[in-house]
DNA sequence: CTGAAAGCGCTTACAG
DNA sequence: CTGAAAGCGCTTACAG
């Protein structure tokens, strides 16, 4: 299909700028001579050439995402909402997928090559060392997705608020003594989290044993995972004095504490709570009390962040932070205290 | 950063030609000239400007990805197979991602767009109607990744063969009176399946009571879901005759099984026997024996038959088939018979 | 090994 | 409303 713009032009009798023109919408074309073009180039079944384009116009209609560990359920559900946002629009998405620190940084070179892309998404990554210098030198507009830096815009979902919610909802439903399912320490959501968690308790007056913090073990997928989450809980329950509630630092993490539970004979919901964090779709069948996070809005707005910045409209630096929102569901039933939850385990 | 090759060939004193010559790695350069073309580049931080290089190359280094519902594991992990193998090439991927069959069409239409992308790989789409209509008319090689047409090259995983294999699991561990938690009617993948293990089970002389294959009834995510896996076994263990052993058509179908069971108070994988499909990773960790399929080398083969169409190096079409294969866990235990499976619950 | 020049397929002031 | 022409930033025969 080597059809060019000149094959249109010719057939229908007009110069190439018209046909430009009616290919860009310009209102600077009769509706007749519209009509003509579309329908030759109908017939002969052309298309503008991409490249060409934004060559002409010196700016591309395509954004990067920059993700590390595309398989994990955040960043597809992320992933989901910033394309229901981008569909509505011209934008086209280029993916570039990281395993590690080292990775990102390889990846977001070549995401801000030149002409490649008009604007760049990174994605849960600590903006420091070569990651920094390469977003200080970026030509193209850079929006930060669970992240921060406060010169670069950014869009995060505010994790020690998360933590607050949940040491709020023990101090009302009368925990005495809770425990914590941590993930890896390093992690920087999880000591958010554990922050939230810890100075909304103090607040109240209830103590955390340290003894009661258990880290994940396990360290598959920043220990936010099952088996850690599994021993962890085995561990909390044998301690001398057991936790009467438990706050993991994901739904990974509570899933594997739901089945050590299970299998010490304890009713959840009475004999002993469970938050997790995340609401993943399992969560919800399980009957799991949770941290939502508003991924699907996270993606559409870092889209729209990158779209006023890529148009010169932004101003300062925007720093937007969502707020997680505590599900309610059977994992902490006789906390309800009249906050009944929209869940029921089915 | 509106540095052009004019810029780097001026203050190198050469000719655009060779600093072009030099970004694109001809041997026709001398070192010496090549070495201070690439320092003075290095030093001014100059990169070629991609869409002029594929406009004047007439060829894109990018490639593109048309999937419906991105947020779905099996996706997910082919498409970090596929980025795994990307990785060690020049190439970038384009991310398209539809909701359903109608936006596949729309996705699609976009992703084929002249000079958009060298290939495109349609996953998961039954190639018909419009989507037949646009692939055969495309410009740019198509490779179907989990789909089949028997014009297309396409790449998929055997789902007769998993039913097959789950069939003769419960054949050769003795089971008597098999059911089936069905997915969708529609769903390809799922019938497939069911056809296998029904065949098999034949071959073996087993029979299989309609009034214990049950179609899912929650439609969520065509039918793969936990709920409607939850509600099917409740449906089979209230049977006037249960079965001793239960073949679900995904993994998510089978924990919601596995609630149901263990609500019953059925000790599985001796009183009654589950087998899943997809191997998400909390099958590995709740031991549910079920079938896994090869979806990083699925990823992985789907590009280097796209490369190898993009070059013009393949011939026929080209039908690849990845085997599913049985893990067997715990919920099957019973059924060992010396096969022992590499699964331990933890 | 190197350069001058044509060409890739568009867009967009500038004129009319 | 329409056209001629320059320009976007490269690549690549063609000559030397």
């Amino acid at each position: 299909m080597g059809l060019t713009i000149y094959d249109i032009a010719s057939k229908a009798g007009v110069s190439i700028a018209t046909v430009s023109r009616v290919f860009n919408g310009s209102d600077r074309v009769s509706p007749a001579t519209r009509d003509m073009v579309l329908s030759v180039a109908d017939e002969l079944g052309y298309q503008p050439h991409a490249s060409a384009r934004s060559l002409a116009r010196r700016r591309t209609d395509v954004v990067s995402a920059v993700i590390p560990m595309i398989s994990n359920y955040f960043f597809a559900e992320v992933l989901r909402g910033l394309q229901d946002r981008m569909a509505e629009t011209e934008f086209d998405l280029l993916v570039f997928s990281a395993r590690s620190l080292d990775e990102m940084a390889i990846q977001l070179d070549r995401a801000l090559h030149r002409g490649r892309s008009a604007g760049v998404l990174v994605f849960s990554a600590p903006i420091a060392g070569e990651l920094e210098a390469l977003v200080g030198k970026a030509s193209q507009p850079v929006v930060l997705v669970d992240g921060y830096h406060p010169a670069i815009d950014s869009i995060s979902s505010d994790n020690r608020k998360g933590g607050t919610l949940a040491a709020e909802h023990f101090a009302q439903g009368g925990v005495r003594r809770p425990g914590v399912l941590m993930a890896n320490r390093e992690s920087v959501p999880a000591s958010d989290r554990l922050a939230g968690f810890e100075a909304r308790l103090r607040l109240h007056g209830i103590p955390l044993d340290p003894s009661l913090v258990i880290e994940n073990s396990h360290p598959l997928n920043d220990g936010y995972n099952e088996q850690g989450g599994y021993a962890g809980m085995k561990a909390l329950l044998s301690a001398p004095n057991p936790p009467d509630a438990v706050f993991a630092t994901s739904d990974a993490q509570a899933v594997g504490a739901l089945e050590a539970l299970k299998e010490s004979g304890r009713m959840v919901g009475s004999d002993i709570h469970l938050v997790g964090y995340d609401d993943l779709p399992i969560a919800r069948y399980v009957g799991l009390t949770t941290l939502r996070q508003p991924m699907n809005d996270i993606g559409g707005r870092a889209f729209e962040l990158l779209m006023n910045r890529m148009s010169g409209t932004a101003n300062g630096t925007v720093h937007t932070v969502f707020s997680p929102t505590l599900i309610q569901r059977q994992s902490t039933r006789a906390l309800a205290e009249g906050t009944v939850g929209e869940g029921i385990a089915l």
